[in-house]
DNA sequence: TCTGTTTGGTTATATGACAACATGGCAAGA
DNA sequence: TCTTGCCATGTTGTCATATAACCAAACAGA
C-alpha cells in the first residue's frame, strides 16, 4: 500500500534566494535606482544577518542576471535597465485566466508568424519531418491517443522551418512555460484521445507551408491556436 | 585633449564566470543529459583548478537561472530542459548582419501585432500620448534635431496599448537589444535630422490606432519597421 | 596647482570548518 | 528472509578568516 496523497513538505529556501528575492523587490520598488551603489558586502551581511559568503551568492545571481554590475574594488551598483541579459518570466499562476490567455495570445502570434516564415524558408528536411509528424499523430487518431509528443513536436518543426533563431530560441522558451501549465490541466482533467478536427487542423498548417503559402499557413496556424485557446475555456485574445 | 581612441583593455572575466561558460556549452553539447547528475564541488574545484567558492558561485549562477536543481546531501543535476525561467540573449555581435537582420525580424513581427492589438484596445490615455509624441517628433523634424527619445517613446507607447503585459515585457527586453546595436551605429555615423519621410509613417501608424484599425496599423507598423531596417542596410527579411 | 604616495575600503578568490541532509551498508532481531 | 535501527560516508549549505587586486579619496611636497 501506499499513500493516496502526500502532506506539503517545506523546505525553508536557501538565504541566497531568499536576499536575491528581496533585493529584486526593493530594485522593483525603486529604493535603488540604476546607477546607484549598493551597500557593500560585508555591511549587507550584517544588515541581514547571514555570512559574507551568502550575500555574494546572491550578489552573484544578480549580476549574472544583469540587474547588478561589479568590479573589483568599487562597490557594486544596480545597471542601466536596458542592459538586462534575460527575459525573465517566471511564477505564473495557473490560476489566474486572464494572465494565461495573455500568454496564449503571445504564443499563437510569434507561432503564426513562425508558421508564414516557415512557409517562405522551409527546405525539404523541415518538410520531411512535418510529414512523418502528420503520420504519428494520425496513428495516434486513429489509436486514440492524445499524441501530446508528437504534437509538441510538430508545433517546434514549424518555428525551427522559420530559420529565425531569435524565434526559434525564445519560442522554445515560451513554449516550455505553457506546456508547464498545460501539463497541470492535464494532470486534473481526464485523458481524452486527439480529436480528428485538431488533426485536421494541423493537416492544414502542413499543406499551406509544403505549398509555400505564407498567408495560409499564418491563417491556419492562427485559428488552430484559437481553437485550442478555447477548447481550454480561454477567449481573452480575438 | 584627449586620446582619439583608446586601447583595448582587456580584463580576465571573472573566474566563476568562465566556469559557467563552461558549463553552459558543455550541457548545451549534451555531455550532461537532463536529469543527469553533475560531478561534486569537491571533485569540479580540482578538476578546473580553483577554489570551491568559484564552483560554488558558478553553479549558483546555473541554478538561478534554472539549468541546475540542487538540494542538500544530493548531488547537482541538470533541470529538465523546460524549466528555463530566463530567456538568454547575450553577446550580440554587432558586425554580423545577418544574425541583426533576424533580430530586426524579429521586432518588427512583434511590434506590428502588437499596434494590431493596440488598435483594438487602446485606451483615451494612450492616444493623448501618442498623439502628444507625435508633435514633439514634428518639432524635432522642424527644428532638424533626430528626436532618438521621442521615437523610442513612441513604439513603447505603441506596445503598451496592446495591453498584454507579456509582449510588453519582452519588447522592452528586445528593444533594448536593439537600442544598444543602434547606438554602437549612431556612435560611428554621422548625426542626421529625422527625415520627414520617417515621421509621416509615424502619423500613419497613429492614425491606424486610433481609427481601431488593426490591419492597417499592422501593416503600416510593418513597414515602418521594414523602411528602418533598410536604412541600416539590413535587408534579410521580406 | 600639480604630482606622487599613502591609506582605507571594496570585491575576487582561497581555505578550512561545521551543520543539515541523502544514501547505502550492516548488524540485531523477528 | 525480511525489517528495523544505527552508523559511516559523501554532498550541499553556511560560516569565518585571510589574502590579492583594485579603486577612490585624502594627503604631503614641490
Amino acid at each position: 500500500m501506499t499513500f493516496s496523497s502526500k502532506p506539503e513538505i517545506k523546505r525553508a529556501p536557501k538565504l541566497s534566494d531568499q536576499i536575491v528575492e528581496f533585493i529584486t523587490t526593493e530594485i522593483g520598488a525603486g529604493t535603488f535606482a540604476p546607477g546607484d551603489f549598493l551597500p557593500s558586502e560585508a555591511d549587507l551581511s550584517v544588515q541581514f544577518g547571514v555570512s559574507r559568503t551568502v550575500i555574494r551568492e546572491a550578489l552573484g545571481k544578480l549580476k549574472y542576471a544583469g540587474l547588478l554590475e561589479s568590479s573589483q574594488g568599487s562597490k557594486t551598483r544596480v545597471a542601466a535597465k536596458e542592459g538586462q541579459r534575460f527575459f525573465r518570466m517566471d511564477e505564473l499562476e495557473p490560476v489566474n485566466f486572464q494572465e494565461i490567455g495573455y500568454l496564449y495570445e503571445f504564443r499563437a502570434i510569434l507561432e503564426s508568424e513562425a508558421s508564414a516564415l516557415a512557409a517562405r524558408r522551409r527546405d525539404d528536411q523541415n518538410i520531411d519531418t512535418l510529414e512523418g509528424l502528420i503520420d504519428k499523430l494520425n496513428a495516434a487518431v486513429a489509436a486514440g491517443r492524445d499524441g501530446t509528443e508528437e504534437n509538441i513536436e510538430f508545433h517546434k518543426e514549424i518555428v525551427k522551418a522559420s530559420k529565425n533563431p531569435f524565434i526559434n530560441g525564445f519560442m522554445k522558451f515560451l513554449s516550455g512555460k505553457i506546456y508547464d501549465l498545460v501539463q497541470d490541466d492535464r494532470d486534473h482533467s481526464t485523458h481524452q484521445g486527439l480529436p480528428q478536427s485538431v488533426q485536421e487542423e494541423h493537416i492544414e498548417i502542413y499543406s499551406a507551408i509544403k505549398d509555400g503559402d505564407p498567408i495560409r499557413a499564418k491563417k491556419t496556424t492562427l485559428a488552430h491556436l484559437k481553437n485550442a485557446a478555447m477548447r481550454r475555456g480561454l477567449l481573452i485574445f480575438q
